[in-house]
RNA sequence: GCGCUCGUAGCUCAGCUGGAUAGAGCAUCGGAUUUCGAUUCCGAGGGUCGGAGGUUCGAAUCCUUCCGAGCGCGCCA
């Protein structure tokens, strides 16, 4: 029943956009200004931007152009907008041009102008909005990276959803993206992980363990694991110590517990290319964490020190020690940082030197990392790193994901039911569905903290964004069902059909003002994508679609008083194809947002 | 003590990397309303953008400094 619009669409050109397009024109008037007036041969464009003003009354688009040119043209702001409009008004897209406060200069669009447009959302269909801004340039986007330890837990689902939609997002903006996921399994904790499998294994022979000592993990989810133990080694391992089984253990737990978390993700339709483990840097014969350091070293960034204690709250067993440092204080960070732990082993941070490391060596330029609230203060340390290991050719974006507060009817929800057992990501899926979780995770900007309330995001009501957003694509396809009985019989039910079939309708029949205002929010679609992948934010995508869902529903009622602005017109077949090619355009740019943020966009709402 | 993030209408939040008179949804108040299947619409009131300075044609946005909240602060990951 969803239809998807993640078809592949490579090979396409991009849309110029009408903002692009119309952006591209001021850049040509500057340009023949400065060849009249002789600016200087260097002046710089770059901040030169067309947008919607804020007050739509101002007209379609604004351009900054001579306030932002001024300086270097030695003219006044007023003075150069006089002369920029006066060429612009020459412009076959244009049809009102003028100037106001300081400089700007507002542009009235033609209603052609949208018509056109709405012709390049017909035409391209899933494409529309697609850019080629990332110059298909790699980006690694490292997000979830739970611990391999136990199931996922709602901690966990917030940076997941959000760190799949970005992903989504950039690839959409003409980046090439890799999903990675970093398995920590080389710290203690997995260690843990493997004494508290091995108590399974041992209750799985037979033997009464009794209470779950603590320290070790307690959750029912290690049974299977016991289990496959049992069942693969019989008592063998018993008769081992643990330098022997624990490495075995280890492997088997890790691996279950790493089928689980993807069965997780795969409940909120998430799937990562790569899965890098960390153990995997250390390899005997192959340590990377060693061969990192020695690179640092050799450029004076590692040395033997000493660090002043801690501040804040004292550290009990506080020893002042020599030990192996990298200068990032270098490189912008507050302190140098320790590599090795007084045992010989490598710090966490160590090893995720040599990782990011990795990403640069293969080709990665742009990197970004999904990061809990409680790890904001690491982010400097890992930069720092960064700059030293590529010489500042690599940047790295780390996106901290805030805590959300899970309710239930405005009422907080105790996030651990009974000590050591959290509730998982998969009770939350299953209870709302992970079309409700993921856009809700999305539609608030990620470093503000997020209340999530599971009885609200399952309401039908307008309170309700996922349901608001997924009715109106539902809403576009009960029209075109209702059309296909009443006046427009061989309209097509398959979509690329349909939008070729539309395609064609006579789309400048289209002047109604609520019509005009309706194309021109398709219009800033392209916009608000390259925006939102600059920015690495895809919480512009959830609004935008909240927007343009509530300007479909606010015509749609209108129809209601006002029978003409109806979509279907009983004795106008050609004006019902010219709106249904609207609709058409409604349906295909929420359809492709909604695939953008990884949620269904369904064509009923039973 | 230091670092990071945040502070916008009564509430929940947007604000397009510096643009014009700061927006939306709830809530409140005042109207309208038997639907092209699917739980409405229009309007009004409500703001020293935490405070104070600064940068410039122009600041919620950038800088400085206070206030308040959250997170973090050698050999945890």
């Amino acid at each position: 029943m969803a239809e998807q619009s993640a078809e592949k669409t490579a090979g396409k050109s991009p849309s110029q956009h009408l903002f692009a397009a119309v952006l591209a024109r001021v850049h040509a008037v500057c340009a023949t200004l400065a060849a009249e007036g002789g600016w200087p041969a260097d002046i710089d464009f770059s901040r030169v931007v067309v947008e919607p003003p804020r007050d739509a009354t101002h007209g379609d688009m604004a351009t900054n152009a001579a306030m932002v040119l001024a300086k270097d043209a030695r003219a006044k702001p007023r003075e150069l907008a006089d002369r920029i409009a006066e060429k612009l008004r020459a412009d076959d897209l244009i049809s009102a041009v003028d100037v106001a406060g300081p400089g700007f200069i507002n542009l009235t669009l033609k209603p052609s102008a949208w018509i056109v447009e709405l012709r390049s959302v017909l035409r391209e269909g899933a494409a529309y909005g697609q850019s080629a801004a990332g110059a298909a340039q790699k980006v690694n986007v490292e997000y979830v990276s739970a611990n391999p330890t136990g199931p996922m837990h709602v901690g966990h689902c917030r940076g997941a959803v959000f760190g799949d939609a970005l992903s989504n997002l950039l690839q959409f903006a003409g980046f090439e993206v890799t999903r990675e996921y970093y398995i920590n399994d080389a710290g203690a904790q997995v260690d843990v992980l493997a004494r508290s499998a091995f108590l399974r294994y041992r209750e799985a022979l037979g033997e009464n363990i009794g209470e779950i000592p603590e320290g070790l993990y307690p959750g029912d989810y290690l049974k299977p694991v016991g289990e496959a133990l049992a069942q693969e080694h019989g008592d063998k391992l018993k008769a081992m110590n643990e330098a022997a089984w624990l490495p075995v253990v280890r492997n088997k737990a890790i691996a279950m517990m790493m089928d689980a978390i993807k069965g997780d993700l795969a409940a909120l339709n998430i799937q990562h290319e790569v899965f890098f483990s960390e153990r995997s840097l250390i390899e005997a014969g192959n340590n990377k964490v060693a061969e990192t350091i020695d690179f640092l070293r050799a450029k004076g960034d590692i040395y033997e020190g000493s660090l002043p204690p801690p501040k804040g709250k004292p550290v009990e067993d506080y020893e002042d020690r020599v030990q192996t440092l990298f200068r990032a204080t270098a490189y912008g960070d507050d302190v140098d940082r320790p590599l090795i732990k007084s045992d010989g082993s490598y710090t966490y941070f160590a090893s995720d030197i040599a990782y990011h490391k990795n990403k640069y060596d293969r080709g990665f330029r742009d990197l970004i990392d999904v990061w809990g609230a409680d790890h904001g203060g690491y982010i400097k340390r890992v930069q720092a790193a960064i700059k030293a290991i590529t010489g500042g050719k690599a940047a790295l974006d780390v996106k901290i994901v805030q805590l959300v507060r899970l309710l239930r009817n405005g009422e907080q929800v105790r996030m651990s039911k009974r000590s050591g057992d959290f509730i998982t990501l998969r009770e939350v899926v299953d209870e709302v569905g992970s079309d409700a979780v993921r856009f809700m995770m999305l539609f608030r900007k990620n470093d503000a903290v997020l209340d999530f309330d599971l009885a609200k995001v399952i309401e039908q009501s307008r309170d309700n964004a996922v349901f608001y957003v997924q009715y109106g694509h539902a809403r576009g396809h009960s029209i075109f069902r209702n059309a296909r009985e009443e006046v427009v019989p061989d309209l097509p039910e398959e979509a690329g059909a349909r939008i070729a079939y539309l395609a064609g309708a006579a789309v400048e029949r289209l002047t109604e003002g609520a019509e005009l205002d309706l194309l021109k929010r398709l219009a800033v679609y392209p916009r608000t994508v390259e925006a939102a992948a600059t920015a690495h934010e895809p919480h512009r995508i959830a609004f935008y679609l909240y927007d343009l869902a509530s300007e479909f529903h606010a015509l749609w009622t209108k129809g209601r008083d006002l029978p003409h602005l109806r979509f279907i017109i009983n004795h106008d077949a050609e004006l019902t194809k010219a709106r249904l090619a609207m609709v058409q355009g409604v349906v295909s740019v929420l359809a492709s947002g909604l695939a953008v943020l990884g949620v269904h966009a369904p064509t009923e709402m039973r």
